[in-house]
DNA sequence: GATGAATGAGACTTCATTCAT
DNA sequence: AATGAATGAAGTCTCATTCAT
């Protein structure tokens, strides 16, 4: 077996003992089980678990970037968002504990910022996040709340839905929650114009509604005052 | 020192080691230490290192459960959702690892749904979800978004939001994004604003002219008693 | 069995492991099994394999320093120094493995200068440095050698003793030893051998000159009394 | 490559990773990589480790063997044994590694005597033994002091002020430290001949003295007997 | 002869848990 | 109730050596 084949063959197993049993009990001793060979072999491809864990991770976003491609028919916000929170759904979904070791665990990592994984991170986030930036630029977005902030909003959301249905708790139907994500951010962020309109409207009801009011007390006072 | 002050010793000894060092990072010793007792005295009140941050969870979810303090003063949508959401995540950046083991940990048990854990985490959440639910039936928020994504959104993005600031990316201002995140829900969520707008519209004539009639009426009155 | 005993054996174990196996080949499995108790059980005491050694050669120094009497009665250069090497003979005699241990490899440490070993070490050959140094600044040895070449030359020499007779190469007899080894510094270090060698003939010189005188006289007498 | 030349080269791997890292950090990877083939390669050489390193010290002594060439212009003991002294210094400092690996390793094996290192040690030390039991063969040197002892002498002292010098304990000039090594040696061997002398002198001396007394007391008593 | 992946024994270390006192 | 030393299983990692190709 090659070199690279036997790597992979490690990052592969990696990948699978992570899924069954989480970060935190994953132990070299199953890597190297599945993968055929004793535990001390892992240390000829890579210098520790760390860095094993780190190129499994390094290679799935590799897989998913390598996999994007832009799809230039859809244009309108509504759809695109739609499009890129159901891809990130679905990728998460198929390896939550590899989306978990990095979002959980190298982002804690002082040294993140200079990793690969942080371009390849950003890499992958930027298709949401081109979405919502050109959005605000066009005008069609609200700019009072951060992008950032609705990149959290997404991933979180993505995370906790992924991470609940892998528990058990309820069901998870990638396309509707991509569709009520994007929907809800969409109709969130979109420049509000009905909301003006129907705001002034109120007032001035309520300044009208005061008037009658003044008007009817008088009436009656009127009346009285007046009676026959 | 009674049984239950030493419990609660303890118990407070975790909670303080916990966010100091992180749930993996956690070990026994340190919690006794902290309590002032030796390790092997922890199995005289607690089955073992589970029961004990089970207990201090559940400990942390009564304290919050106890102080929540509802206030009916704030009655519009918009200002409960994002007195909630406030509240939800200054808790949680009080007690970020306690919320993370809660989180990650109880939350994959198999025994989870039995758990008092998961009573107590229902009736915390139930604020938020309280908000959310009063207003899909009253027709202010729409209802093609299940409130549970809504919830999970929230949670997400707030678990995301602390978890960033608590790994020094960027600052965390609880008022800011508490007002955001609520504000983007309820823009996205408030009934169907052009079909709200329409309503809003119609219920605008309807009192308008209820106003006019009223205003015919003391106009009436005026008329009569000033007959000629 | 008390935390105090309890590391004095560890301390004792290592210290035998450590004579019989040498460093290099010294394992805590040995040295628990030999102190009776598990690996782990070692990490109750000390941080790791590192400490312990440490502690064990610390301890070892405390004890050698507590057993020294300086002996007064001593004053004679030659002797004392035939005083202080035969002790630094026996001690390292009785652990070659521990003098090995400090000299070859906590000495490589970069924190060597700040440790406690650093201090009992100098104390420890301070017995050697004094002799000798007493011995300069009294101008009965040499100044053209410095003090520290003489150190390593004693210990140096010691040590090759020492080793060569813990592994079969000869017998050692400590006292033997330790006579050529103070004779021969002193006889290569005692000031100005010429110098005191031209001052006894001097002296040898006037007082051949005043037997001369008096055998003169002596002559004279008989050549007087039996005169013509 | 012929097998010579790739056993040739594997031992110059060999000394040259024991002298960058040090006997106890050597491993056979790092051998190999020099040499420019895999480690199993080395199998198809040397029967293991220990005999790599054991053929290494022997090519060593063999290369320092070979540069011998025993000047017979120098006849004064004092300046051969200079001469010894500092080309053993030389040597050992240039591969202070390999002389400690065979100082303190393979001489501990029990076949050692057995071994060709055992040979060619001795002939490497026989320069210097040569001058000291030349020296005292001559009688120039005092016979009260074994030859072992002063080869003892001189080996630890050099090895000591190798040892201290790699580890930056205060500098190191080979020829200083050879001119204070031998010149101390051999005042403190050379059969103390102004000693000897002056003792030699003083009873001669004594005897004169005794006999001018006794002429003196005669003088006195012919004086007395025979006076006028 | 060389390759180099694989082996396997074992090192140090950690820590939840037990138990005699 | 508390003590705290001891346990033991498990973890990560190292490296001389082997062997099919």
């Amino acid at each position: 077996m090659t070199r690279e084949a036997r790597a992979r063959q490690l990052i592969d197993a990696a990948r699978a003992v992570l899924n069954e049993k989480g970060y935190e009990n994953l132990v070299l001793a199953d890597v190297a089980k599945r993968a055929g060979i004793v535990e001390g072999a892992i240390y000829r491809h890579f210098s520790g678990k760390r860095e094993l864990m780190i190129t499994a991770a390094e290679a799935w976003f590799e897989e998913i970037l390598g996999e994007v491609r832009p799809d230039a028919s859809i244009t309108a916000t509504a759809d695109r968002l739609r499009h890129v929170v159901a891809r990130a759904l679905t990728l998460i979904r198929q390896e939550p504990a590899l989306a978990r070791f990095v979002l959980s665990d190298v982002r804690a990592d002082p040294a993140y910022r200079t990793m690969r994984l942080y371009d390849l991170n950003r890499r992958y986030a930027s298709a949401v996040m081109d979405v919502l930036r050109d959005a605000v630029e066009a005008g069609e977005f609200n700019d009072d709340v951060p992008v950032a902030l609705l990149r959290d909003m997404i991933f979180g959301c993505i995370e906790r839905q992924t991470w609940s249905f892998l528990h058990g708790q309820g069901d998870f139907p990638p396309d509707d929650a991509a569709d009520a994500i994007a929907r809800l951010i969409y109709r969130g962020m979109v420049a509000a114009p009905m909301e003006a309109g129907k705001q002034g409207l109120d007032g001035a009801l309520r300044r009208i509604e005061d008037v009658a009011g003044r008007i009817e007390r008088a009436a009656a006072t009127f009346e009285t005052s007046s009676g026959p």
